[in-house]
DNA sequence: ATGGCTGTTATCCG
DNA sequence: CCGGATAACAGCCA
């Protein structure tokens, strides 16, 4: 499930292996893939080019790139996951998994990007990046930043946090939860959350994403893609670690199971075709 | 087995 | 302009 936390702690892990390593051969298997630029034009932009890091902007890991002389401006390499993006880090000689968008021979290893769903993006284009919102866990976003970012919208505040160009990174389940553990109504006008309101949605959202980074960069990490123990994380997560991260879900998915605050059923509410989970006594 | 659901987002309508 | 619906796609589950 990427979403910003996902997407954080892949970027983190992948810094580890991939920095110093050069691009080698790149294989797009599935032109689609690439948007909004040709299938060609990035490969031909990225082989050759040395990893310099590995990080991340709102949903996208974004791969700095060096190494390559008389090519101007440094170049990013932008990846993201859609819905069922996943990263296999392995043996240049494995099998290739079905669905296979795309394949990476670098120094040393191969990255393999494989999307059943086909929602993912790569691309050398960081025109994507541009009107992307503020990043959540900066210092910079204080109380205020969401304020404005929740500010002159008649849109059911739910659906506000999923807009990117208004808060970036956050996604379904963090949404749902953010608003659960501020005690909020999903279905509150944007533009009529108030001042503590905004401060309470403020702190949770931080929390919600904090701890699921912390989290996160704990589980021990499959990237070759073996493991069965695979449901949740986009690159694969090592067998049985995926045990511990569901239940730190305090709504998301728990629809007619008891409020953990105060017992109630939890509910399911469809805003803007996704489903929001909600206690229809805590959250206001 | 059929249909409804799924972590995203660009684009199309009214 | 705004906001809701749809499309892109495959897999899983009841």
């Amino acid at each position: 499930m990427p979403e910003l936390p996902e997407v954080e702690v892949l970027a983190r892990h992948l810094h580890a292996h991939l920095c110093g390593r050069r691009v080698e051969e790149v294989d797009v298997r599935r032109g689609r893939l690439v948007r909004p630029q040709t299938p060609r034009a990035f490969a031909v932009g990225l082989e050759g080019a040395v990893i310099e890091s590995v990080g991340r902007r709102a949903k996208y890991m974004v791969v700095q790139l060096g190494g390559r002389r008389g090519t101007g401006a440094s170049r990013r390499w932008l990846v993201h996951l859609g819905m069922t993006g996943r990263l296999l880090l392995g043996e240049t000689s494995a099998p290739l998994p079905s669905h296979t968008a795309a394949v990476f021979k670098l120094t040393g290893v191969r990255l393999v990007f494989v999307d059943p769903r086909g929602f993912g993006r790569m691309t050398m284009d960081d025109t994507v990046l541009e009107g992307l919102g503020p990043e959540p866990l900066e210092p910079d976003f204080r109380p205020e930043t969401l304020a404005h970012a929740l500010r002159d919208s008649r849109q059911a505040v739910k659906v506000r946090l999923l807009d990117q160009s208004r808060v970036a990174g956050v996604g379904n389940i963090y949404a749902s939860e953010a608003l659960f553990r501020a005690r909020l109504s999903p279905k509150r006008r944007s533009d009529r959350v108030r001042g503590a309101e905004v401060e309470r949605l403020w702190s949770a959202l931080r929390e919600v994403l904090e701890e699921a980074i912390r989290l996160g960069s704990t589980l021990p990490l499959d990237f070759t893609g073996d493991g069965t123990g695979d449901g949740l994380f986009y690159h694969g997560l090592a067998e049985g670690a995926a045990a511990g991260y569901e239940e730190r879900l305090r709504v998301y998915d728990r629809e007619g199971e008891p409020c953990l605050v105060c017992g109630r059923a939890i509910r399911r509410w469809i805003q803007a075709a996704r489903s929001t989970y909600y206690c229809p006594v805590c959250q206001r």
